[in-house]
DNA sequence: TCTATATACATAATTCACTTATGTATCAAC
DNA sequence: GTTGATACATAAGTGAATTATGTATATAGA
């Protein structure tokens, strides 16, 4: 596991990203791929997620679609058009986020 | 400038790294060489670096000397051999995370 | 000369994204 | 029938940052 002081202020990064590779998905979808795709690495708590996804539907870069599976609730999140291009800004700045930092602390990423 | 969130987590590593790097430094000092070494991207903040080097002492990271610069005070900081040490750990943290964050976005870096 | 800017430290109040804790409920396996 | 996985949600607490404020010296320019 990382240090999640590491993870803070990337949380919105992730879940834009992954949801515009992935198209369509659910909350518990999102916390499974994030820790497959990290190999358990990164593992998103609900009391992060959860808010953090209503908030970003609240701006609009998320849509919702409610579907019942038998008696359980299960909620879609898709990217808006907005949140598409906001995902792809996040993720331009992340990178380069990396570069300054990279040439802060004088090592080779990647 | 850089989202201020992205930074969270990374200004221990930062202040570690740079006196590793550059020795025996004072606070001031270091805001400057970030800026430099960032090219103005990342501005650290009085309120932020201050108390963390404080903590960082207290920790037994980081040891000082106060000199008088005619009348002003100076407070040099050095590595202590644990600073040595966590700051070795905490890089490699750091490029840790990267990769982990470059398999969840799926994308290049460095 | 006095005024703004840079140098150099420090700390208190506030913010806010997270963790931790808690709650509800369904489903499958044993 | 109880454990663990699935699936949502929110409230309380934490802690590292920002913002604001304070003190004081040095220097360059108007």
């Amino acid at each position: 596991m990382h240090s999640p002081e590491l993870l803070k202020g990337t949380l919105q990064t992730i879940v834009l990203k992954v949801l515009k590779d992935h198209g369509k998905m659910y909350g518990y979808e999102i916390t499974q791929r994030v820790s497959e795709l990290s190999e358990n690495r990164l593992l998103l708590t609900e009391g992060a997620l959860y808010p953090t996804l209503h908030k970003l539907e609240a701006e609009g870069l998320l849509k919702t679609e409610t579907v019942m599976m038998g008696k359980r609730v299960r909620k879609y999140y898709t990217l808006t058009s907005v949140g598409r291009s906001v995902a792809k800004d996040r993720v331009s700045e992340f990178i380069d986020f990396i570069k300054t930092m990279s040439n802060v602390l004088q090592v080779q990423v990647g």
